[in-house]
RNA sequence: GCUGGGGUGGCGGAAUAGGUAUACGCGACGGACUUAAAAUCCGUUGAAGUAAUUCAUGCGGGUUCGAUUCCCGCCCUCAGCACCA
């Protein structure tokens, strides 16, 4: 019985694996030193929420990607920073140990464990004595210590405004987890709030991450998102004037140019003018219409319909004393500009379907270039027949109040949430005083062990602990009480990549020293669903702390990649709904964790989604015994062949450059071609069979080092360096050329290398079965040296 | 609607400073071994045709001796964002 498995399998990945798990474990080998001479590299995957649910193949895939880059280069001689960690705070764990019952620091604990325990199986070279958890006091000290150093900057702030919340989540949620109107975990429809809420003030460095972002190699789909999220206009301010009353009513427009096609101007319902500007006879409808339009959710607004009343109002256009009406209408924003608009219709989409609805006047003003807008022709006015790229300067000169301004989509980021699981915001009330921070020798503020009952009332939980409530002013001493709300996990994974360097420190965030030298993370990788959110918070922080001279740099990732998702065999979305997810456990069990990496990198294009498939894994499998089966044929004499030490070269320098480019799925080709070619001459000698181990080992740590260890080499695979290219003295005289007759492929002749045109055609007259093609006669030849020859008739 | 990707065999996918399209793998078919099956090994495999050859890289044009690759115009599809004035 167990022959016969034996058979099967090829060769037994369970005793092999675990024997070098051992190993490496007790060698410490991943140990990086961070004081090493060596040129460094830090290389870092976007750390997990430790879930309940467990690792899934998908998850491996980006870990798998990033540990045989690091591999690599450990073998190209660098000193590679390649650490894991635990984004152990937040709604996860703490949604899994109310469902469980158990406490989120046992529920946290365990589930590191698990997912630990299931790297460590595929054989991810992390270095775990750099292991953080940002649930950690250890760790939860700096994130509040981060806090102090912005608020003493005025770059935190405590604010009375509206703002998303998830009424499942019982929690604020900021406007990167709430994109489209839900929740970005439970997706319920978000609805809107005005309650006090903590903000880093991010919109102040917003014109350094839209400056600083053109530098960085990440992919321009998330640049863009990034670009588009902040969403800079440059536009001007307008102020309108209210007939027969004192009010101005600012507005902000990208299109100056269109303002003799102000045909109405309209309000957003929240605006503070509306008591001003409704007359008596519009009361009853105004305040109907608001009392209806407030209350919900921006998702139920973002609709095509678009409702409005009117105001009884009539506002003055400045460039040519026009009255026209003032509307409220729901599509404008408060949050944007001065949260009014100019009507437009003729020029703009939505006041065009706000103009019909109403029975609005529409006026022409431009005659639109489709393909270029700058382009479109003036017609009307003094400007009429210029193009809008010339007249607008112009017009905005003409219009009393013009000011031109920039206007940003981006707000600020709120950061306090009102849950347990996270760490607490380092404020204290003080009657006499008001609000004072935590000293920073009084760091951490720790979250109480003693409350039971953590679920989410909307209520923060940590106002039930009195113990952690009542606290006494750092400044007068007297009774006070500490702020009972949370900060939002993405203020913990907004600096985590700096602590990595050196995660033991208990002074400062870290060495600086070694932070300086250590950063920027080389290469960045991780799911593209951060692009806003993660993304841009880091990039924040990392410009803050350079400013605090705290670093000396600006960026946090030069290079960043997004690994592409693995889907299920049935091509939905793994999930255990559908029955269909394929945990990394039971996949690393069923094939070995080598089959399992070799097989998630050939599946495609790194950072493209993919389908699993049980069949196609068994293509990998009969590669690695096909592998270990080389250890049978290793030629007596240790002489190699020509055509071996052409295919190694090959080998070396096509994975060399396909794993630099990213390229895993066609390096995996290479080895396959190599064992292909090595099968047919039937032999390979120790020296080339090390070296195709070598570049193999990154991909497959554990068969490669078992049969490099079966082979006689003392050290581990891990330890040496990436082979060099051997030089042959192998002069090649012919070449094999293709022959085109009329552009079409008609077969293949071999000639001297550089022969001239002439001698070319007479070996292609030789040749009985091309010379029989072309015996009319010959119009044109066009020969490229070495290359192609191409014959017209 | 906007932004960024993609459309190549039965399937996953190779190949773009224009030069033998379909590498590598999966699957399928045929064969060897086996009492048999699995595993393994050896062939074949874009389509049509006995063959010469013809037709095939989403569709329609163009440039070129030659186009998957470059240009123009479409169609389809995936992902993200979307009342931001």
């Amino acid at each position: 019985m167990l022959i016969s498995l034996y058979m099967n399998t090829g060769y037994d990945f369970k005793k092999i694996e675990s024997k070098w798990k051992n190993i490496w474990d007790k060698e410490d080998i991943y140990k990086t030193d961070i004081k090493s001479k060596k040129e460094k590299y830090y290389i870092l995957d976007m750390f997990p929420y430790p879930s309940g649910s467990g690792l899934h193949v998908g998850h491996l895939k980006g870990y798998v990607g990033t540990d045989v880059y690091s591999r690599y280069k450990r073998l190209k001689g660098f000193e590679v920073l390649h650490p894991m960690g635990w984004d152990a705070f937040g709604l996860p764990t703490e949604n899994f140990a109310i469902k469980t019952g158990k406490d989120p620091y046992i529920v946290t604990e365990e589930n590191v464990l698990e997912f630990k325990k299931e790297l460590i199986n595929a054989g991810i070279s992390f270095d775990w004595n750099r292991e953080i958890n940002t649930s950690n006091s250890n760790y939860y000290k700096f994130t509040q210590l981060l806090f102090l150093k912005l608020y003493k900057k005025g770059l935190a702030e405590k604010k009375r405004a509206s703002v998303n919340w998830c009424p499942s989540c019982k929690t604020v949620l900021s406007n990167e987890q709430s994109i489209g109107g839900v929740c970005e975990r439970c997706d319920s429809k978000v609805e809107i709030k005005v309650i006090d809420q903590w903000y880093f003030k991010i919109t102040k460095y917003i014109e350094r991450l839209l400056e600083d972002s053109k530098d960085l190699q990440w992919p321009i789909s998330t640049k863009k998102m990034q670009e588009k999220w902040m969403g800079k206009s440059e536009g001007v301010e307008i102020s309108f004037k209210i007939d027969n009353k004192d009010i101005d009513i600012k507005i902000f427009t990208t299109k100056p140019e269109t303002i003799y096609g102000v045909t109405f101007i309209v309000i957003a319902p929240e605006s503070p003018l509306i008591n001003q500007l409704t007359d008596k006879e519009h009361k009853d409808i105004v305040d109907k219409y608001i009392k209806n339009i407030t209350p919900q959710s921006e998702i139920d607004r973002k609709k095509d319909v678009k409702t409005g009343v009117f105001t009884g109002s009539f506002a003055i256009n400045p460039i040519n004393n026009e009255k026209i009406p003032v509307w409220i209408a729901d599509y404008v924003l408060m949050e944007y500009g001065t949260g009014g608009g100019m009507g437009v219709p003729a020029h703009d989409k939505r006041d065009l379907l706000f103009a019909k609805k109403h029975n609005l006047k529409i006026e022409y003003v431009i005659q639109e270039n489709k393909s270029d807008y700058k382009k479109s022709e003036i017609i009307i006015g003094p400007y009429k027949g210029q193009l809008v790229n010339d007249a607008r300067e112009k017009i905005i000169n003409d219009t009393p109040s013009a000011i031109k301004k920039t206007e940003y989509k981006l707000r600020d980021w709120s950061i306090s949430r009102e849950r347990f699981w996270g760490a607490p915001i380092p404020i204290i009330y003080c009657k006499h005083c008001g609000e004072i921070p935590v000293n920073e020798e009084d760091l951490p503020v720790l979250l109480p062990t003693d409350i039971k009952d953590y679920a989410p009332t909307g209520i923060p939980p940590l106002s039930k602990s009195e113990k952690f409530m009542n606290t006494k002013c750092p400044k007068c001493g007297e009774n006070a009480m500490r702020e009972a709300k949370t900060m939002d996990t993405f203020v913990d994974s907004s600096w985590y990549y700096l602590r990595y360097i050196d995660p033991k420190n208990k002074k400062e965030i870290g060495n600086k020293e070694d932070i300086n030298r250590w950063m920027n993370v080389d290469l960045y990788v991780g799911g593209s669903e951060h692009a806003v959110g993660h993304l841009l918070y880091s990039r924040f922080i990392t410009k803050f702390l350079y400013d605090q001279k705290e670093v000396n740099f600006k960026e946090p990732f030069k290079k960043l990649k997004h690994v592409g998702l693995i889907y299920g065999e049935d091509k939905r979305k793994m999930s255990k709904r559908w029955g269909n997810v394929v945990t990394a456990k039971f996949a690393l069990e069923e094939y070995g964790a080598d089959t399992v990496r070799i097989y998630e990198l050939f599946m495609g294009p790194f950072e493209q989604y993919a389908f699993w498939d049980t069949q196609s894994i068994m293509g990998i499998k009969r590669f690695l015994t096909r592998v270990w089966e080389l250890q049978k044929i290793i030629s007596l004499n240790n002489i190699p062949s020509d055509s071996e030490i052409i295919a190694t070269n090959t080998l070396i320098k096509n994975v060399d450059e396909y794993i630099e480019k990213g390229k895993y799925n066609l390096s995996v080709s290479e080895f396959m071609k190599y064992i292909n070619k090595i099968e047919d001459i039937g032999s390979i000698t120790n020296e080339n069979l090390k070296k195709f181990l070598i570049v193999l080992s990154p991909y497959a740590p554990f068969i490669t080092e078992e049969i490099y260890y079966n082979i006689g080499e003392e050290e581990s695979i891990q330890k040496t360096l990436w082979p060099k290219i051997q030089k042959i003295n192998i002069k090649e005289t012919h070449i094999k050329i293709p022959v085109q007759i009329n552009g079409k492929f008609r077969g293949e002749i071999y000639i001297k290398i550089d022969s001239s045109q002439e001698e070319v055609m007479d070996i292609v007259k030789k040749d009985t079965n091309l010379s029989k093609k072309i015996d009319t006669k010959i119009k044109k030849i066009i020969y490229i040296k070495n290359k192609i020859i191409n014959i017209i008739k």
